[in-house]
RNA sequence: CGCGGGAUAGAGCAGUAGGUAGCUCGUCGGGCUCAUAACCCGAAGGUCGCUGGUUCGAGUCCAGCUCCCGCUACCA
């Protein structure tokens, strides 16, 4: 395994809260990620932070006649806040708004642009003159010339699907005025992709045809087989980041180019305030770099950001870019303008307590390969049924049990049967299982992988019965309890990264060694003879129909 | 239009060297009673999106098609 870990998710869009969306596509995986490799004594980096530039946040805070800075100022809060509470374990969490990241942008732009690795490009056009500003596609509104529809927008037709240019649109409005745009000649700066083109037919298709997902494989292919075009890396805005060369006046950095430069730049901010070096974490070839995205951040990731990288020189390249595809809600897209959202901040409030319920349903139905449901039927079926019924259930059974044979007092083990051994082989067999997958980047079936060791737990005391023996052969109940009591310590490591409250309330209730790791779990005595244990209490509760109605209910336009 | 991903029991998923379809949850039946009516065992349930083709034999290969999602929109 590399010398120390980068990873980054996705940086969230500062106009809007969280929701399961996001968090089943990158913030829980990224996290789980995270935590799996400081449980193995790994040097880990985990970066994300708010995205505050761009079109949407002037536009949103226009429309609610307040600053850009009132915007984002209320939703960095907001989001920060709501990722502590869930325990989504970021070593820093930045924002591009800050001094630091502005410089750094602005000096790699610099660099680029003295060691001549930009283009320019003048072209005409869409303009609002009463807004004074350049128009992207999305901004005009106008007649599809395909099929008609009145209220197709510049870059797509909704009613037809056809993608479209602003220029295309019989009579075009501007979405912000409802003027009759113009056209208007611009210079900008584009970064020319088609110079990377082999470099990154090389390194991916090539280099990670095997490690890379399918998904992000075949979108990358696909990008390379169009051919790559230069890409304007500025914009004619006022909301963003200066240009720093001359005839950059009144121009911004393309909110892609800043954003992804916002990881390294939250980086060298950690590093500050830890008095740490920044530039192992992105330039030491015994790094692993990994970022975790959404779908549609796919080209960013792999393309654009990368070009960057490798114009610069000195960085490295990241080692996957395990991306995921996008989650439903009771069946329809999510949808932050009409509502139809889970939002994070509101789940925690309304359940309190419950970070890993939510954290286990969206790891467990990950969108890993194709997209997926989130229903709240599922929610409280994946709860009751296997986080209570299974995981709760199984450490419940044995803790009581503890306590009514010996005063829960690990009982000392006599000889073992078949089924004991098989049982702790399961379990020292279970940290590795795990490992494997989560390397993989499978979070679904890692997740999957450690619930199965409470079934083992469960099936275990079926099948050796000790309420029954303890009349007969009290030194076999002593055995089957000490075997049981190290699965359930076996649980409270394993379960750490995907559960992150409730390992730390299991390792209190059976007073685990602080020092316990990953590891450990191989060397099969957890818990030893006349150790302690503390007061069970129960780690998840059923949640009632009544509770998952509301829920539903809620959602109702 | 083109490109990419997906389409397997009620739900969520496995199933890449082609050979009588598996797992988890749910359902039904049984067992047990330590446990949050939890747990354990068993059963039912699938024309593997559609249509052709290659093959002794295809979910697994080839061709065409349908539907969902995404593709320089600052929605993960």
């Amino acid at each position: 395994m590399s010398k120390r870990y980068t990873l980054t998710a996705a940086l969230p869009y500062t106009n809007g809260p969280i929701h399961i969306g996001h968090l089943a596509g990158v913030y829980v995986p990224a996290d789980i990620y995270a935590r799996y490799l400081r449980l193995r004594g790994k040097e880990v980096l985990f970066i994300c932070g708010s995205d505050e530039h761009g079109v949407a946040i002037s536009m949103k805070a226009k429309k609610e006649g307040i600053t850009p800075k009132e915007v984002i100022d209320t939703y960095h809060h907001l989001i920060k806040d709501s990722f502590d509470a869930f325990g989504i374990s970021f070593d820093y969490y930045g924002r591009t708004s800050s001094d630091i990241h502005r410089e750094t942008a602005q000096s790699f732009f610099k660099k680029l642009h003295d060691t001549d690795c930009f283009e320019t490009q003048t072209t005409n056009q869409l303009y609002d003159a009463k807004e004074d500003q350049f128009l992207a596609d999305r901004y005009v509104v106008g007649t599809c010339p395909k099929c008609n529809y009145d209220e197709a927008y510049g870059d797509q037709c909704e009613a037809c699907g056809s993608s479209l240019n602003a220029t295309d649109l019989i009579e075009p409005k501007s979405a912000l005025s409802g003027e009759t745009p113009s056209m208007k000649e611009t210079t900008h700066w584009y970064l020319p992709l088609n110079r990377y083109e082999t470099f990154l037919r090389t390194w991916i298709l090539e280099g990670h045809k095997d490690d890379w997902k399918t998904n992000v494989l075949g979108q990358v292919k696909s990008w390379l087989d169009d051919g790559l075009k230069p890409r304007a890396v500025t914009r004619d805005l006022s909301w963003g980041i200066p240009v720093p060369v001359p005839g950059g006046e009144n121009k911004v950095l393309y909110v892609w180019f800043d954003a992804p430069i916002g990881y390294i730049s939250a980086t060298k901010e950690w590093a500050t305030k830890t008095g740490n070096d920044w530039k192992p974490y992105w330039q030491d070839t015994d790094t692993e770099l990994v970022h975790f995205i959404g779908k549609d951040n796919i080209v960013f990731h792999c393309i654009i950001f990368p070009a960057i990288l490798k114009a610069m020189g000195d960085y490295i390249m990241p080692k996957n870019v395990p991306a995921n595809e996008f989650l439903n809600l009771e069946g329809q897209k999510l949808s932050t303008s009409k509502n139809w959202a889970v939002w994070l901040h509101e789940y925690l409030e309304e359940f309190p307590n419950k970070q890993d319920v939510l954290r286990y349903v969206l790891t467990a139905n990950a969108p890993e390969t194709k997209d997926n449901d989130f229903t709240w039927a599922d929610f409280q079926t994946r709860n009751n049924s296997e986080l209570v019924a299974i995981f709760g259930n199984f450490v419940n059974r044995v803790m009581v049990l503890m306590y009514k044979y010996y005063d829960s007092v690990v009982p000392e083990p006599n000889s073992y049967t078949k089924a004991d051994k098989d049982a702790l082989q399961a379990l020292s067999e279970s940290p590795t299982r795990i490992a494997d997958l989560l390397e993989e980047y499978k979070f679904r079936a890692a997740s999957q992988e450690m619930m199965q060791l409470a079934r083992i737990g469960n099936k275990y005391l079926a099948d050796e019965e000790p309420w029954k023996l303890i009349k007969t052969n009290p030194e076999r109940v002593a055995t089957i309890m000490y075997t049981a009591i190290q699965l359930v310590a076996g649980l409270a490591i394993v379960s750490e990264p995907f559960l992150p409250h409730t390992a730390e309330k299991l390792q209190s209730m059976l007073k685990l060694n602080p020092n316990t790791g990953w590891e450990d779990v191989n060397k099969v005595s957890l818990i030893p003879t006349n150790h302690n244990l503390g007061e069970a209490s129960l780690l998840f509760e059923k949640i009632e129909d009544g509770i998952i109605e509301i829920q539903q209910a809620k959602l109702m336009p």
